[in-house]
RNA sequence: GCCGGGAUGGCGGAACUGGUAGACGCGCCAGACUCAAAAUCUGGUAUCCGUAAGGAUGUGGGGGUUCGAUUCCCCCUCCCGGUACCA
């Protein structure tokens, strides 16, 4: 090791070590019941063509905490894989006339490439691919097993769907209410679909959350939130003509004598029942079929209504109440209707005078503040008032007494609600594990027995058009039933988040063709610490929560939860580049293909498209995304300054749960600091140690050296190992240098000081 | 709309438990080396006034708690993520 070339040259240095790894398989591991484990994972990628900045953050993050442990002698298994179904590949098949297969395999293999290349500490041994039958052939198996607990059920739900492209789109797909292909204004659609209960879980899954110490809070109020827990009363409400009744669910009985009209959702059977024999209903109810499925557009868009020819008689005043259709009341939440209390919901408050329904205040602050309903909803909890028999009351004296009054009546139930919904893992795709079921001539769903498992997906297609090939592929299709009669067999394939909600348990027995998982699964889970993008916080950290304690229920594994630890890293943003073309549609431009003038100050003024020249506007600051084309090729970058410079930028440039927004000026910093340390070490690590060092003979300034060593080795364990802040462990690094450094220049003899700098400082 | 997060020099960020605001790096300025440049090294660099010593201001905006607030509380603005079929 005394031959240290002078120069630093990581184009020659990083693949010699990194081929020394993989022929070694020095991050290969096996069970070891005397080692301390640790299961360090990061979030597996999409395979998406080539990795991104957000890739290089997640994985140097993992690397270093995995890095870390090993120093620390444990033993560590860090696996990767490939989250290898997904829409994208359909479009690239669309595109490129490629069958989704060639294209997800190929940009496997080179992306693998780009991470063996970035030098990170895999067990390549345990690598998977979600989209080989392998890998989902388990989940097909476990399907079954839910589907025997009573946690699968089919049942309506609504699409969007492209009427010229005949296909169902992703909200994603959606642009200002039209299909992104064919530019045909979207249909809500109502298909059969595929569910699993999470709801089943919902209590758990909320309660556990009380447990989890080492997650970030800010994860856990949003699983909170979105669970959504609610205590309230569930109220039917006779039709006045006496043919059956309007049930609705509210958190807020006491309001109850303040409900002054009711609203169904456009496909509630009133509503339709009432378009029959209204054109004016039946053209409302039309205009609502274009409308967004998307919470975020529906909660935003314009609130209207009309009167339907019924109504409800209140179980408590005996006033007949009208009946509304509404656009923003959705079919999937609850019974599709709500009572509106204008007086005490903001919403409601301004449904109501935009159609001069009444509003009447029933609910009066509890300290006899002013409030004043003329301009605004009281939508805090108060006492009741204008409410007769019931006034004077506080929240829960209210709630009681109002739903004591209505179960004496039968006309209430006390029941808990979750905003929560059941999954639906129904996609009407082709690139995606084949849900495995039959069907009878009758209809009638059998699920695939494991003996006739995998149902497996055909990989060489002919594309054409848009929708999904399998629903014209006879020889996928056609099948016998178990009783030897002919059947069909589904076509819908799942959701991706199903192969992501369990790979983390494969990795354990990864290699295992006879189970779903083995007695493996159990010496490495849980994962000690998973890393990955906040904007996971929710769904794919959910369902995968979910998804485990499934399995433990069925005796796969024996940990309640998967991630012990959550770190949750920023995002990589970059500002957006476009023009709007005439179809009214945006075309993004990639970086690497603009100019971008800069004022005095280092902000962005303008920016021109090389290729022509010509302008360009600058957009916000998102999300490194393919639909926004704002990604920096971290390839250049490796190929120009090599990997330990780009991944020694990338952490230090700001700590991994804040967002980053990418400049690649700074990355130069980062090469100069290793180009320093490496002439550092070059120029000493030829010089012979003093035997045995006198400690006490040491100076003022080398034991001012000495001192700073080992606060610097304190500062940088307490950075990785707690805070994870890895830019002020570089940063305390990098003082460290600069010291010996100085120390170099000022004080040659202080070669032990020197020597133990340069170790700490390499290790 | 709702839920969660963020805002500190020209730029990325630091200040961990309420106690010297701006560590470390980028950029910029000056100097050394060089015929010259690049690279490298040394020094300086929040803003305003001042030759300087020094003074004043300063952590998105407004208010509050405190001897003391980037940090805690209330209100607001803007930006980011999620919003159930992007992953």
């Amino acid at each position: 090791m005394h031959d240290i070339p002078e120069r630093y040259e990581p184009a020659e240095i990083e693949p010699r070590i990194q081929e020394h790894w993989e022929s070694a398989r020095v991050f290969k591991v096996t069970e070891d019941p005397a080692r301390e484990k640790f299961y360090c994972l990061c979030m597996f990628p999409y395979p998406s063509g080539r990795l991104h900045m957000g890739h290089v953050r997640n994985y140097t993050i993992g690397d270093v905490i995995a890095r870390y442990q090993r120093m620390l002698g444990k033993n560590v298994m860090q696996p990767m894989g490939w989250d290898a179904f997904g829409l994208p590949a359909e479009n690239a098949a669309i595109e490129n006339k490629v069958p989704p297969a060639d294209w997800t395999r190929s940009n496997i293999s080179y992306m693998r490439d780009q991470l063996k290349r970035l030098g990170f500490a895999y067990d390549w041994d345990r690598e998977l691919a979600t989209c080989d039958p392998g890998y989902y052939r388990w989940e097909q198996w476990f399907f079954r097993r839910l589907y025997e607990k009573d946690l699968v059920y089919r049942a309506t739900a609504v699409v969007n769907w492209d009427p010229v492209d005949q296909t169902v789109l992703a909200n994603e797909q959606v642009i200002d209410g039209c299909g992104w292909r064919s530019g045909a204004p979207v249909e809500r659609r109502e298909i059969p679909q595929w569910f699993l209960r999470i709801t089943a879980y919902a209590d758990e899954l909320l309660d556990e959350l009380e447990r989890m110490d080492e997650w970030p809070e800010a994860v856990k109020t949003m699983q909170r939130n979105w669970i959504g827990r609610s205590e309230g009363l569930s109220i039917r409400f006779a039709l006045s003509d006496g043919s059956g009744d309007l049930e609705v669910f509210t958190t807020r009985p006491d309001t109850l004598l303040g409900a002054t009209y009711m609203a169904v959702a456009p496909e509630h059977p009133l509503a339709t029942a009432a378009a029959a024999s209204d054109p004016a209903i039946a053209a409302f109810l039309e205009t609502c079929r274009h409308q967004s499925t998307s919470e975020a557009v529906i909660e935003k868009m314009d609130k209207l209504g009309m009167p339907l020819p019924v109504t409800v008689r209140h179980p408590l005043s005996g006033v007949d109440l009208p009946v509304w259709v509404a656009n923003f009341v959705l079919m999937s939440y609850g019974t599709g209707a709500v009572m509106s209390v204008p007086a005490h919901d903001q919403r409601d408050w301004e449904f109501a005078r935009k159609y001069e329904l009444p509003i009447r205040q029933v609910i009066a602050p509890t300290d006899g503040a002013v409030c004043d309903i003329d301009a605004a909803a009281y939508t805090e909890q108060g006492r009741t008032v204008n409410s007769g028999e019931f006034d004077g009351l506080e929240f829960a004296a209210a709630f009681d007494a109002v739903a004591r009054a209505l179960e004496a009546q039968g006309r209430a139930t006390r029941r808990v609600q979750y905003r929560l919904r059941d999954w639906l893992v129904s996609r009407q795709r082709y690139w995606g594990c084949p849900i495995p079921v039959v069907y009878d001539a009758e209809g009638t769903a059998i699920p695939e027995s494991d003996d006739r498992l995998p149902v497996v997906l055909p990989e060489q297609i002919a594309w054409e058009g848009v929708a999904s090939p399998l629903r014209n592929m006879p020889e996928f299709t056609t099948t016998i039933l178990p009783d030897g009669s002919p059947g069909r067999r589904e076509t819908d394939t799942f959701d991706t988040f199903f192969e992501s909600s369990w790979y983390f348990s494969r990795f354990c027995s990864a290699d295992s063709d006879s189970a779903m998982v083995d007695a493996r699964v159990d010496y490495w889970m849980p994962v000690d610490i998973y890393i990955g993008g906040i904007e996971h916080a929710v769904l794919h950290l959910l369902y995968a929560r979910f998804f485990h304690k499934a399995m433990r229920d069925a005796g796969l594994v024996k940990s309640d939860e998967p991630f012990k630890r959550l770190l949750t890293q920023g995002m990589v943003c970059k500002e957006t580049y476009y023009r709007d073309s005439d179809n009214g549609r945006r075309q993004y431009f990639s970086p690497g293909a603009v100019e971008v003038d800069t004022d005095a100050k280092g902000r962005a003024v303008a920016a021109r498209l090389l290729a022509d020249g010509e302008a360009v506007t600058i957009g916000p600051v998102e999300k490194m995304s393919k639909s926004k084309n704002n990604g920096v090729d971290p390839q250049a970058l490796i190929d120009r300054y090599g990997a330990d410079t780009v991944r020694l930028y990338t952490m230090f440039a700001a700590p991994p749960d804040q967002s980053l927004e990418w400049s690649d000026s700074a990355v130069e910093g980062a090469s100069r600091f290793l180009k320093t340390l490496w002439r550092l070490v070059h120029d000493h690590v030829s010089r012979d140690r003093v035997a045995t060092p006198n400690r006490a003979m040491e100076d003022a300034k080398q034991r001012n050296l000495r001192r700073h060593i080992h606060e610097t080795i304190v500062k940088v364990s307490d950075d990785i190992s707690r805070r994870y802040k890895f830019n002020t462990a570089i940063a305390a690094v990098m003082e460290l240098v600069n010291h010996i450094g100085r120390a170099a220049a000022d004080d040659p003899a202080a070669l032990d000081e020197l020597l133990d700098g340069l170790d700490v400082v390499v290790l």
